[in-house]
DNA sequence: CTGTTAGCGCATTCAA
DNA sequence: TTGAATGCGCTAACAG
């Protein structure tokens, strides 16, 4: 009970959390060294070192990363958007971390929700001085990319795009929709119809890879404007059962959107395969699952990841030929579930009822 | 051209970030003065606020977040915790993002992966200096968790916890249990068997909540060890299905467990609802599809959320009464959709083939 | 191996 | 309304 704290007077005030100052004390030692010891770097005897990280363990000692970055020149923080909701985001996110991991380089994450755009998500990036972005899926016009890319290194996943100063890491998307055109064809379907993603990340070359893949087949393409969540799926769907034409087969923008198209069939009465074959675009968990079992379009998420950081850190580290941007294009794969079969015989093809 | 930086030699070196003192310079006037303005505090004629607002814009001036925190006694950070990858954690993640904004607090994002335990993720926002930590669901155990509210306030959220110390914003689970076990009776169902959540958050207060309840209705309470991933589902079913006693019923420890119930039921060709009714726990997105179309008990992401904050501010902001950890407890709701429906007749109840 | 010193970018007294 | 000085907690360079 002696030796407390000496301060005047008052007696009951917050407890402030420990610093440098309050270990070095405690262990008899200076600050430097208890900083030595912090930062596991040489210069230290054994006894003091686990001294040291003992009072520092009593004391609760946590360094502060804001003095820390803000001492050292670099602050080695890989800055990371993505979308809450996105499964596929989540699987990228989880492989950035597992990327990171044997860089040196810390992760920090900033969500895009409905209530907080994508500048508020990179700026809450830049003033926390991470040193390269990873932006996944972003939707942001190229041009503000672009003003971005000249500040620090920005490293774009799943979003195809030509933006000057930016590297992307992207699936080739136009190769992942002309698999699952082959797909379609080899069992038979000359029907087939595109669901696409309108403004949404990939979007653009999944209608083009579409058309170029069922004009190599000698068949019409038919994109119909759909979007990233299942309501567009749902509602792309009610106006091609609404239409004259109908397809023996329909590709969606992603998986899903696909759940949405799904849904509406389901509803409508119509019989997946047997009478309309659907795929999807991601592999995301959803489609895995037995009641969906959807026939789909993989992206290797981790693979991505990996470049993805891999590219960020060249650009900050890298030998200079590395320090361009360039873009990473990723190997789709069909996997090939439940979703699809062979088309149906145009008399036996789905007819609108009444 | 004259009154460039004067530095020696050097011609190209990498362009610095600028800083409060570029700002002041172009503009020319003091640091503190555009300290002020930065800060959008009274201080500074409109004239001077705007130009200076100007100027910091052409400079791409971003403060310095690891600065100002240093400087600043409070961070007026909000730590949260949660698992990338569950679906009900980014509804809830949303929520938290909402209601912060209107409380002046920031929110800092800390992921649990396969790859990167609790631990870590709480040290990164202790280190980031967070005033409070918000935990979505958290596994560690309970001494972990009351010695971290031994140094900030602790918000647990969709975790039974009943931890010193610990706020806690948590569904009435054993009333949402109580709802699906009324439910399935109600429709005839007698033999209802639960696939409980083994060590997962909440698990136990569902176990004992199912037994209550099937108690409460005279009847013997069947409890099955699962998990929370699709897999524990599918595998409970197999053992279910090749068990002597079988139900007509299943309660699932949540819808992603659920659909792994439903899954394996599908394969095995077990009609749901007409020969075994499923029941899940949270309403992710996932029971809405109407492939999946799960009955399931709704927990409200968007309201836990709020509270959370709102206790996490109230714990460092609020009056001396609120300062004391409690419990919050939100009512579920039970959300009915295809999964369940009246019992079978006994007769025509599922029998194991072969 | 250990202690001393300076300064990162900013917010904040206090003077002018 | 403005400007000069101080120090937040820490690391890095150097001196003992």
């Amino acid at each position: 009970m002696s030796g407390r704290n000496p301060k005047s007077g008052a007696d009951a005030f917050k407890p402030r959390r420990p610093v440098l100052a309050d270990v070095a004390k405690r262990a008899g030692v200076s600050i430097s060294l208890v900083s030595i010891v912090m930062r596991g770097v040489p210069g230290a005897s054994p006894a003091n070192r686990e001294r040291i990280l003992k009072v520092a363990a009593d004391l609760g000692y946590v360094p502060d990363a804001r003095a820390r970055m803000l001492r050292q020149e670099r602050s080695h923080l890989l800055g990371v958007m993505f979308g809450v909701q996105q499964l596929f985001h989540a699987d990228v996110v989880e492989g950035i971390y597992a990327a990171a991991e044997t860089t040196g380089y810390e992760v920090v994450l900033s969500a895009v929700t409905n209530a907080r755009p994508e500048s508020r998500a990179v700026d809450t990036l830049l003033a926390d001085h991470c040193e390269a972005v990873l932006l996944i899926g972003p939707q942001s016009a190229k041009s503000w990319l672009t003003d971005l890319a000249a500040r620090l290194p920005v490293v774009v996943v799943a979003r195809s795009i030509n933006a000057p100063g930016v590297d992307a890491v992207r699936t080739a998307e136009a190769k992942g929709i002309g698999l699952a055109v082959d797909h379609l064809v080899a069992l038979g379907h000359s029907r087939v119809f595109h669901i696409d993603g309108g403004n949404a990340p990939g979007a653009d070359q999944r209608r083009r890879g579409f058309r170029a893949a069922m004009q190599r087949h000698g068949l019409v393409p038919v994109s119909v404007s759909g979007g990233l969540a299942d309501v567009d799926g749902a509602e792309a769907t009610s106006r091609i059962l609404n239409g004259a034409n109908l397809p023996t087969a329909i590709l969606a923008y992603n998986d899903r959107c696909a759940t949405g198209v799904l849904d509406t069939l389901y509803r409508a009465g119509v019989k997946v395969p047997a009478q309309i074959s659907v795929v999807g675009f991601d592999d995301t968990h959803l489609a895995g699952l037995s009641h969906i079992d959807l026939t789909t379009v993989r992206q290797d998420a981790s693979v991505m990841a990996r470049l993805a950081v891999q590219r960020a850190v060249a650009r900050l580290d890298g030998p200079e030929e590395q320090r361009t941007p360039r873009d990473s294009v990723v190997p789709p794969a069909l996997v090939v579930r439940g979703s699809t079969s062979r088309a149906p015989r145009p008399e036996k093809a789905w007819k609108r009822r009444g």
